[in-house]
DNA sequence: GTCTATATACAGATAGAC
DNA sequence: GTCTATCTGTATATAGAC
């Protein structure tokens, strides 16, 4: 009998398993899995390695389920963002984005480089993927009525539009891993010139 | 005495490490460091551990040293590009990037990986730090010179308009990573949107 | 320079007592 | 459920012959 089966848990034993498992999505995220020996893991969750071996079975396990943990704020709450006109709800998008990015520097890092590898369990990489398209779906249609009800103009092509607001974001995102200490111009003014470039073009009549 | 010191290099000597030197930047760009063990290099360079081992005393420096080649290709030619009229240039430069990443797939993604977790030597990332640098001088100089051209509005902000430009660009090279598979918009017709959509918005009356 | 054989270290995983 | 002790594999690195 093992712990994955379905009898288990006794509340002991649920509070170690969960301690171990917070531990190891903590470890794995700052130093990546290759780096992150069991008994470190082990130390840290106050444990021994033979225990996380009988809750976990291997340590591939381990990391699998620790990667749940670590993708669960990974979901997209857009408030009442419906009711704002389509600028704004551009912009709103925006700052989520960045918003998360930021409140989740350690675990971003770690999954970017999980799809950077091509690495890591399918479930995750199709969990983001999702995330993109379910993201770049919100943008698209902020695009779209933005141009039905006549503020942005009627050639814009919404997918395109879309896909190119993502893409510079994933760019910003990208740089500060390539830049760390010294970014050429900061993050906040970039953000800035995106949001305000996009609408510019979007607009039936660019103010500037 | 190793063969670090000056005073080595006899022919053969230099063709088998020569050798070594390359299979190793290959299998360590394809599988990275920690899943590449000197056992491997061994088997594909057709020598024996120890030999790596006499040769560059560890792996860490075989590491080292195998980088070295893996950049040797990143360098930016850009031609006679300066002949070109603005708005041919920023697009020419567009188009380098794309190809550049294109050749280089396997090493632009392992170079990827490095920054992204903050490991490898500083050289490296200094190094890649200033083709960056280099590649949006050269595109904040190509849009200065349409403003001051006056192809372009003179409102135009070249710095931010080029540290976006790279932005999107690492955003398309992200993009392939991420979605591998199946990209919810291709590449090339994303590029030419960007290229459009940025022009269109340089130039004094985008005609769209 | 190049090899074979070996030392050393540490990882993941198991056995079995409690 | 949790532990200590141990097994087993594999990695880097060294010793020493040729």
């Amino acid at each position: 009998m093992s712990a994955t089966d379905v009898n288990q848990a006794s509340p002991q034993g649920v509070r170690t398993r969960d301690r171990i498992l917070t531990t190891a999505a903590r470890l794995f995220s700052k130093q990546g899995y290759e780096h992150t020996p069991l008994s470190h893991v082990a130390r840290e969750a106050e444990v021994s390695k033979a225990l996380i071996l009988w809750h976990f079975d291997s340590k591939e396990e381990l990391f699998r389920a620790a990667l749940g943990r670590t993708l669960e704020p990974y979901v997209i709450d857009v408030g009442d963002i419906g009711s704002l006109p389509a600028a704004e709800q551009i912009e709103k998008l925006i700052d989520l984005y960045t918003k998360f990015v930021r409140t989740h520097g350690y675990s971003v890092r770690f999954i970017v480089d999980l799809m950077v590898r091509s690495s890591g369990p399918d479930e995750v990489r199709s969990h983001v993927h999702e995330l993109y398209g379910l993201f770049r779906e919100l943008l698209t249609t902020a695009i779209e009525r933005g141009r039905d009800g006549g503020q942005f103009r009627s050639e814009t092509r919404p997918d395109l539009d879309a896909a190119l607001i993502v893409t510079a974001l994933d760019g910003i995102l990208m740089e500060r891993f390539l830049d760390e200490k010294e970014p050429p111009t900061s993050d906040d003014e970039l953000l800035e010139h995106l949001k305000k470039t996009t609408l510019d073009r979007l607009r039936k009549s660019s103010p500037l």
